[in-house]
DNA sequence: GCGACAG
DNA sequence: ATCTTGTCGC
């Protein structure tokens, strides 16, 4: 698939911050996606390896078809980690494999998941906001923990599955802590662009079965890039 | 100095 | 994220 071509993500930290603002005032989170709308949808994720200057990314994108959940196409791409992570931003660490492995689709998905935030971000632009100007595509973010801005924390959702509670930063409804799963711990929705918080709400619980909290796509994203992680040990254990 | 901190 | 064994519970 095509990517944007403006690369963003010179490891200067400098601009960082500039670069997020500049993005924030194009974000649109007022589309409803219905997954009717949908037909392939893909879960992205990134596993480390090595250590200090040779850190190690793999980045992994599953594309599912939207009606039958089969797997349609896969993307990888490894590469060196040039940039540490910090929290609040988490996407110029991992963008560049993301987009790598992106052009490498055949496929281009409707909707992008992401293991991170959307506009859940002290600035509006977590991983998902940020990818999905590189993608051209609407994206979800979907944190496994809660990352707190502006001192505010989140109501515990009911123990139900489907359970939601929202999360309010300064009079705006920034994302939901989701029970996927009864019993379970929450997890953090938020859009990240070209979609609203009530689609991606409905969407994460849609697409997240009984064997993990996570959305289908994004599971199988996490579980792929750890199995590319040790395919690549082995590799270099057998060709130093 | 201390605690907090998406992945 | 990653380092790591067993263990409690359905």
């Amino acid at each position: 698939m095509q990517v944007n071509d403006i690369h963003p993500l010179r490891p200067d930290p400098a601009e960082f911050i500039r670069i997020q603002e500049r993005l924030a005032k194009q974000i649109d989170v007022s589309r409803p996606l219905r997954r009717e709308d949908l037909r392939t949808v893909a879960g992205v994720d990134l596993a480390y390896g090595g250590e200090g200057e040779s850190e190690t990314g793999f980045c992994h994108v599953a594309v599912f078809d939207a009606a039958t959940m089969q797997v349609v196409e896969r993307a990888e791409a490894i590469g060196k980690i040039e940039v540490p992570y910090v929290p609040g931003f988490l996407t110029f660490r991992e963008l560049p494999l993301i987009a790598a492995a992106a052009e490498k689709l055949e496929t281009v998905p409707d909707l992008f998941l992401f293991d991170g935030n959307g506009i859940l971000h002290p600035r509006r632009m977590g991983i998902a906001a940020h990818a999905s100007f590189f993608l051209g595509k609407p994206a979800v973010g979907v944190a496994k923990t809660y990352f707190k801005i502006a001192e505010t924390e989140y109501e515990e959702p009911e123990r139900e599955k489907g359970s939601c509670t929202d999360i309010k930063v300064g009079g705006e409804t920034l994302g939901r802590a989701v029970r996927t799963s009864a019993g379970v711990k929450p997890v953090f929705v938020s859009p990240g662009n070209g979609i609203n918080l009530d689609s991606s709400t409905e969407l994460v619980l849609s697409l997240t079965g009984p064997e993990s909290r996570l959305p289908v796509p994004v599971r199988e994203a996490d579980i792929s890039t750890r199995r590319m992680r040790r395919n690549w040990e082995e590799e270099q254990r057998l060709s130093p």
